[in-house]
DNA sequence: CACATTCTCTAGCGATCGCTATAGAATGAG
DNA sequence: CTCATTCTATAGCGATCGCTAGAGAATGTG
């Protein structure tokens, strides 16, 4: 929860101990140190409110997929009960060089996503569902980034209805 | 330069000097304090690179300034002699308590520029340009979205080409 | 050249960072 | 109850943060 509203560096482990209702010696016992910690909240976070994804992927069709995405993304991102947007998009923006290696994880894991989008467009390109024309990875990046953007947006004040709408306008996009 | 490739909070009056080839107290004296070192940073950058929203604005439909402003991004966030992606959208994600007011600075700004968007898609469907059924406020959340993630698709790596691709996708969900 | 004034830079302030040594409390065995 | 062991918490390490006082160099004036 911290580090998804304040993100790496700005979030000390002051703030996470107090956080966590526990004492430094504690947080360095059980994962390490800081690094270490923020990995195991990446992972964690893709486990369970980041898992969109994954889910959305169990659609039998592509365009199915995407507008899955979307709008569970569009719930997530504004649900009350957490900090508004996405973890993996927004955690490790602003990073010095030192820790230019968690900017890096992150990037990681938004390229597996965009990666993904784009095989099971080219996917049902191949099977005939989607027009031979069709630019897959050229769609995957488009709804990558209308994903982030909704993110930024969730952050910056949008209702779920706001997204829910960006997500319509976004899936007017696809290839008829 | 720094803001722009580190954000607020994780660049250093340490690595501002060493940039700007000066000592802190020039800093200070020329200045006042980091806060307002960033603020002018980003007045500098609304008028130089970041410009592309108000030189968009000036196209003579909503149409043409939304694809003039994507196009525009889509070059300006690619461009090799400054970091990748946007000042606004990007220097001020992560911020701890004490820097809120940096984040609601930059926040300003991008809803700012969302609400000219709104503002000409309405002036158009006002005129009869666009059809009345037309959601000025939709459509434009939906191209901040997209405009903004694309200056996260930039800084994870897209080329030019990547992004004008994206803006093309983007404008196939503009109104028929 | 002598002196006053301005500018520049070094050194260091208090605070906080990530992290840890060590003292103290709680727990189990005999 | 006694003692050994484990766990917890406090206090503080060196480093860096944003920021500034005061020493030193450079400049302009008479």
């Amino acid at each position: 929860m911290e580090f998804w509203r304040h993100g790496y560096e700005a979030t000390s482990i002051s703030t996470l101990t107090k956080a966590m209702g526990i004492n430094p010696p504690s947080l360095y016992a059980a994962f390490g140190d800081k690094r270490k910690l923020f990995s195991a909240a990446v992972q964690r976070y893709a486990e369970t409110h980041g898992d969109y994804g994954a889910r959305a992927l169990g659609q039998p069709t592509a365009r199915g997929v995407v507008e899955t995405m979307l709008r569970l993304a569009a719930t997530e991102y504004t649900a009350a009960d957490h900090p508004p947007g996405c973890l993996v998009i927004d955690a490790a923006t602003n990073t010095s060089d030192a820790s230019q290696d968690v900017a890096e994880e992150l990037r990681g894991y938004r390229e597996d996503t965009k990666q993904a989008i784009a095989n099971r467009i080219a996917a049902d390109v191949a099977a005939g569902t989607l027009p031979p024309t069709t630019d897959a990875p050229a769609l995957a990046t488009f709804y990558a980034a209308v994903i982030q953007g909704m993110s930024t947006q969730a952050r910056d004040g949008a209702s779920e209805a706001d997204l829910q709408r960006v997500a319509d306008v976004a899936l007017a996009a696809w290839p008829a």
